[in-house]
DNA sequence: ACTGAAAATGTGTGCGCACACACTATATTT
DNA sequence: AAATATAGTGTGTGCGCACACATTTTCAGT
């Protein structure tokens, strides 16, 4: 027996009222004599009553316009992920009324993200997604946000005095442990290890400081044998320096295994790898980008942390939605799990990216 | 500027008739004259009608009962992880008038199978899940689904000549590749590699066999130094001989790595494992049962690959959905991504298995 | 040319909800 | 006592679609 849902007009013949007076209590708009709203509130205890999503969708024919605030994608291949994310969940909830505008700042210029931010609020949003990729810079672009009570979710970094409703990425201290994790399978003896940034500036990074830390600490926790790690910086394609530091890293008999911070960096230092001669050095990145993924066919990666971009942008997109049109509180902090990707399951996640089922449907019930 | 959305009403004013010969077209319910169909297609063409499944949805008011016919999940806790996808499925289509129930069987008793078959079939349902686990055994049962026009999807075992709408698992090929990849990482020198199938009749799993195939094939290809692959089964709990196998297999000092073809059966290995001494062999299981994570958190299991199976089961019944309700045309074959779980990064997968926002939204297109 | 069936086309209703609006009953003011 | 305000309540409409049903048109058979 299917038990039959319990609608507005159920809960009104039950507390002999009116539909009307229903919908005045569940909304609380008020104008109800005390007396009605006992009846009502104490037949939709009984029955947990559930609005029907749906319906409630249909009348209203809002348009609600969202607008992104994230790295210009053309910059960097994670970013064109995450916006081929941004345009899926635009053409999932177009259905309701949803239209996104995507206002794209340069990872390297601070300018370029307040100009964005500007951008934004111009466009009277209803909603942002906004990856703050500058802290300090974005702590005010928040205010501005929270004053005007446009609701915001976090995207890829984490700050927790943001007053976001919801942060989406993944716990970059535990990135660390599972990269360092992986590189120390089967390794013993004394070794070297090194974290590698690429194009950085740390100074804005915490999120790659974070992951460093989780390496070191499982370096130093679980390394079986004597461990040195090493920090390489490069902090622009021009960056000379670097390429003799990491010479010399690369010469060191003991390096077992290298860690490059981020998605953007992996190729560079899978080339620099196989120039040098592999020799059983281990190295770990992060996601699927495409030149990453024929270094992890060659062999030269070994390992890919991915960080699914597509998918979390698609998540946070999604987050707004059920904020603003499902008034779903959504939850505060949404951390993707680190899928570890190697040459013999990389195939089974392409196939997922193709025929990507975004997640998110739940925003029933 | 949104694009606005064509409705119904649109067609049918542009095309200068009424709604409801738009409504014949789309459906193609005959009665419409050749002038007025050409006229209609042309419309339609020109403006990509995408109709709103949301709208759809809300006059019917049918009420469609699927039914699950799957191994018992008191039996086995990867097929109770299975029960609570179904149930959450429920949950979030019960909006849509679907309905559940759920028919088990007994994973050692083909007549079970057999017996809980005819039970589907008698509560006439909309739509069926099936997990043929008995291969024999199904195909009748296949074919009278099938000659009554009930849509039925498969899950976990995948039988091509079965008629199914969609296939929804893994695979179990490149599964076993996957596991022979992790247990070889970091390992040189003459290798055992070991085969266990635990409480399985191998006659009726040929999905074992697969990820077996998978497993040598790999071992084969890129283990570096002579191998040797032994196959051991434990055809029940009550199988002794299978006991002095195992320790045969333990005492041989080049031992490299156990691989054991089931989740069921993970937790088993790895107390055996652990009384002898891990001695370094790796150990590869399957999916993130109680037990498991137990092990792999105190370094007796090395890998897990997760099979999903909340996900899963939530797929397979969202699929049936689509096919039922959006008549959407599901993906013939539907893999799950095989993901590698390791101590470090199990717990961000505990999270998500909390959190879990099954996949399927993308009923709306 | 006229009837009657068949073919083609159009109209109306309900799905569950939100919201505007109309209405009633009581209290307050003039 | 009549006019007016106001709290409380109920009704009606539309959202886009499916489907039943009403209506019109066509055309064969007389």
């Amino acid at each position: 027996m299917a038990k039959k849902i319990i609608r507005i007009k159920d809960i009104a013949k039950a507390a002999g009222v009116s539909i009307g007076t229903v919908d005045r209590v569940l909304h609380n708009r008020g104008k109800v004599s005390e007396d009605a709203l006992k009846k009502v509130t104490a037949v939709l205890k009984k029955n947990e009553y559930k609005p029907n999503l749906i319906a409630r969708t249909l009348g209203s024919n809002k348009a609600y316009r969202l607008v992104t605030l994230l790295p210009n994608p053309e910059q960097d291949p994670y970013w064109a992920f995450t916006h081929k994310g941004i345009l899926q969940a635009e053409n999932e909830w177009s259905h309701y009324g949803v239209s996104i505008v995507t206002c794209v700042f340069d990872l390297q210029e601070k300018k370029s993200f307040e100009e964005a931010a500007k951008k934004v609020l111009k466009l009277k949003p209803d909603g942002i997604l906004i990856a703050p990729i500058f802290y300090k810079e974005a702590l005010p672009v928040f205010k501005t946000f929270f004053d005007k009570a446009i609701p915001y979710a976090l995207f890829n970094t984490h700050i927790k005095e943001s007053n976001a409703i919801s942060f989406i990425g993944q716990d970059l201290y535990h990135s660390g442990r599972v990269a360092a994790e992986l590189i120390c399978i089967g390794q013993k003896g004394p070794g070297t290890f090194s974290v590698l940034h690429v194009d950085e500036d740390l100074n804005d990074s915490i999120h790659l400081l974070e992951k460093e830390k989780g390496f070191k600490d499982y370096v130093n926790e679980f390394y079986d044998g004597h461990s040195v790690i090493e920090s390489l910086n490069r902090t622009s394609s021009t960056d000379f320096s670097f390429k003799k530091r990491l010479a010399t890293l690369l010469k060191k008999p003991d390096l077992k295994g290298i860690f490059v911070s981020s998605s953007r960096g992996t190729a560079t230092a899978a080339s620099f790898l196989k120039s040098h001669g592999k020799n059983g050095i281990r190295l770990v990145g992060y996601d699927l980008l495409e030149k990453n993924v024929e270094y992890l066919n060659s062999g030269v990666i070994d390992f890919l942390i991915h960080q699914k971009p597509q998918q979390q942008a698609f998540e946070g997109i999604s987050c707004l939605v059920n904020h603003l049109i499902f008034k779903k509180s959504p939850q505060p902090i949404n951390l993707f799990p680190l899928e570890v990707i190697t040459r013999q399951n990389m195939p089974s996640y392409q196939v997922e990216s193709i025929n990507y089922h975004p997640q998110g449907t739940s925003i029933l019930n």
